[in-house]
DNA sequence: CATGAATGAGTATTCATTCAT
DNA sequence: CATGAATGAATACTCATTCAT
C-alpha cells in the first residue's frame, strides 16, 4: 500500500510560458555555439537566468528540453505555412506551390543561422517516431493546400503527391542550409524548389495520362 | 590498386581488415538493438571478440567507430552507384537518371531494415562536416554521370543540377524508409523518383530558355 | 488585514500541539512504510496536511523531526515507568524490579509493531549524544525506584547497579522485538527479565560480601 | 592445449584483499572522524589510495562499503570468540562464561575508540535483517560453547538461555562503550558481566526447579 | 500564521581511455 | 601485437531550505 501519491509539481501558467521559452532559447543558443554534447544543464539554467532546480520544474531532463525546442519550432513553421495558404482567394496549383515554397524558403533562409542549428539539432536528437510525426504534420498542410487548387488534376493521388512534394521542398532547403558551402540566394533557391515541385507534378501527370491512355 | 598479392606481408593487414570489420559489425548490431547512447566501448569489444585495448589499436575512440561505420557503408553505396554508371555505352540523360535512381532505390529497399538502422544512426551521429562531405561525394558521382549524357543541355549548370537532383533522389528514398508507415514498392518509388528528377530537369530547362529568350 | 485583536490567545498553542503531532505521526508512518532515507520533507508535509513552509515553523529541519519523534515517545515511556513506581506503598527490591520490568515489557510488546518501527528508527537516526541522554533518563528512573526499596542492600552502588539493571531489561526487550523471529509471549519475556535482573543483583551482592569478607 | 603451467600471477586475488581492506579501513577512519553522512566516496578513495573507479570495482556503492566493513569485523569477533572456546579442555559453565565474557570485553575495550566507532556505525547503517543475522551468529557460538560445559543444567533451554546470555553480555559491553561517560575498567566490566550472566543462569535454574517441584 | 515556487549546493556514478604486462 | 585492471574527469539530478506573498 502506498500512502504517497507524488503529483508532478507544476509551475503557474503565465510564468510557465516565459520561463520555458527562456530555457529553450538559452538551450538553442548554446547548442549553436558549442554543440549538443557540450551543453550542460547548468549552462542552460545560467543563461536562461533561472535556478538549476527551477529548470527541472519545467522539464524532466535535458533530452526533454531538446525535444520540446525542436518540436515547438517545427510545429510553428508548419502552422505558419498553413496560415499562408489559408486566404480565401482561389489559386492555381502553381500559385499554391509558390506560396508554400516561399514561406518555407524565406522563413528558413531569413534566419539561416538559428535554423541551421535547429536542423542539425533535429538530426541529432529526434527519434524516428517523432521525426515521422513532424514530417506528417507538414504533409497534411501541403495536401490540404494543394487539394483546393482550382486546377488540381484528379489523376494525382493527393496524399502521395503531397508527400513527395514536401520531401522535395524540404530536401532542397535543407540542402541549402546544411550542405552547400555558401548559402544560396533565397530567390535562386525558391526558383529551384518551384522547378522541382512543378516539374514533379507535371511529369507525374504526363506519366499518369500516358498510363491511362495505353491501358 | 595493386593486383599483385604479396602473401608474406599481408597477414597483419588482412587481420586488421577483419578486426576492424568485426568491430564495425558489432557496433552496428548493438546500435540497432539498444540505441547509440546505450552502447559502450566494452560492449563493442566483447561482441567483436577483441580486447578492450585492441579496439584502440584500430579506432581512436568511440565516435570514430560510428563515423567509420557510417562512412564506409555510404561510400560503398556511392562507389556502387558510380560503378553502375561506368559502362562505356552512351546514354541519354533520362537513361542515366534511370540507372542512378534504380541503384539507389534497389540497394536501400533491397535491405530495408539494416539501411533504415544505418540512416537513423547517420542522423544521430554524423556531424555537419562529415554529412556535407558524404553528400558531396554522391553529388560528384551524379554530376559526372549526367555530364556525359549525350543530350545533356548546355544551359544547365552541372554542379547545381546534380546537387538538386541528388537531393531529390535522396529525399524520396529516405522518405520511404523513415517516414512512410509501410515501405512502398521499389518500382513505385523508382517511378516517383524518376518523375521528380526528370521533371526537375525539364522544368529547369524550360525556365532557363524562357529567361534567355526574354533577355 | 484584520485590525480587530482577537481575545483568544490559546489557539496557537493547541494548534501547535496538533500540527506537531500530525507531523510526527506522518513521519513515523512514512518511515515504517518506506524507510528513513526515502522519506522527504515534502512527503511528510503532504501527509500531515500542512504546507511545506509551515512544517518549518514547527521543526528546524528533517533531523529534528526524527529526533523529536523518537525522544518524545521514549521520554513518555520513561515517564510511564516512573509513574508506575510512584505509589507510596513500600516495596521490596524484587517487587520493584517486577513493576519496572512489567511496565517495560507490556508497553512495548503490547504494541509490538509500532515500537519495533520506533526502535529501528532510533537505531538509525539517534546520534550518540542523544542516545546517552535517553539512556540515562531511564537509568535515573530505575535508580530512584530501587533506592527506596525497603531491602536495598547498602553494599551495592545504586548508580552502577541501576545502569546494569536497565541495560539488561532494555537488551532483553529489544531482543524480543528486533532479533527473535517470533515475538515471545510477554509473560515469558517478563520471567526472563526478572531472572536476569534479580540474578544480577543477587550475584553482585554475593560477590560484594565475599570481597568484603576476604578483605 | 597448453600443458605448460604458467606461473599464474594472482595479483587479482591478493590485491583484491588488500584493496578491499584498505577501502574499509579508510572508510571506518573517516566515519570515526566526520560521521557517516559526511563521508563521501571520493574521500574514501583518496584516503585508501585508489582511484575513484577502482573503488567501484570492489564495492557496488557506499552502502555496501559500510555493510561489508561492519559485517566483516563483527564476524571476525564472533570467530575469535568461538576460537577462544575451542580448547579441548573440559570446563564448567562458570568457566565458559568467564572465557566468553573475557574475550568480548577485552577485545572491545582493548581498542575502545575504533570499536565505539564501529558500534555507532552499526546502529546507523545495519538494516534489521542483517542485525538479526549477526546477532544470531553470536548466539550460536554461545549456545555451542555453553552446551558442552560439564555442569550444564539439563533444565535450561540452550537456545533461549544463550540468546539471553548474549543479550546481557552485549548490552553491558555496549553500555560501557556508548553510554558511560568514562569507559570503565575492563576488569570491573568483566566482573559485572559475569555477575549478570551467572546470576541469570542461577536464577533461571532456581525458578525452573521451583516450577517443576510445584507441578 | 501559512504557503509553495524558486533555489543551488552537493555527490554518486559511469565509461572512455591508458599503459604495464 | 593484445590485453584489461586501473583511472578520474565530467555531469545530471535531488531535495532540504528560504522568503515573498
Amino acid at each position: 500500500m502506498n500512502l504517497i501519491v507524488k503529483p508532478r509539481r507544476k509551475p503557474s501558467q503565465s510564468r510557465a510560458w516565459m520561463t520555458s521559452g527562456a530555457i529553450q532559447d538559452a538551450f538553442l543558443l548554446l547548442v549553436v555555439e558549442h554543440g549538443y554534447e557540450q551543453v550542460s544543464i547548468r549552462d542552460i539554467a545560467t543563461l536562461a537566468g533561472v535556478g538549476l532546480g527551477t529548470l527541472y520544474l519545467y522539464f524532466p531532463g535535458k533530452d526533454s528540453i531538446a525535444a520540446v525546442t525542436v518540436r515547438s519550432r517545427l510545429r510553428r513553421l508548419a502552422a505558419d505555412t498553413q496560415a499562408a495558404c489559408a486566404t480565401g482567394v482561389p489559386r492555381t496549383l502553381a500559385e499554391t506551390v509558390h506560396v508554400l515554397a516561399r514561406v518555407h524558403v524565406h522563413t528558413l533562409l531569413g534566419e539561416a543561422a538559428p535554423w541551421r542549428a535547429l536542423l542539425v539539432l533535429e538530426r541529432r536528437i529526434t527519434p524516428p517516431g517523432v521525426y515521422r510525426e513532424l514530417y506528417k504534420a507538414f504533409v497534411q498542410v501541403l495536401r490540404d493546400a494543394c487539394a483546393v487548387a482550382i486546377d488540381w488534376p484528379a489523376e494525382l493521388d493527393p496524399e502521395r503527391s503531397a508527400l513527395n512534394a514536401f520531401a522535395i521542398i524540404d530536401a532542397l532547403v535543407k540542402n541549402a542550409l546544411l550542405v552547400q558551402d555558401v548559402c544560396p540566394d533565397a530567390d535562386e533557391l525558391l526558383h529551384d524548389v518551384e522547378c522541382a515541385v512543378n516539374g514533379y507534378f507535371q511529369k507525374a501527370l504526363e506519366r499518369s495520362r500516358a498510363a491511362t491512355a495505353s491501358a
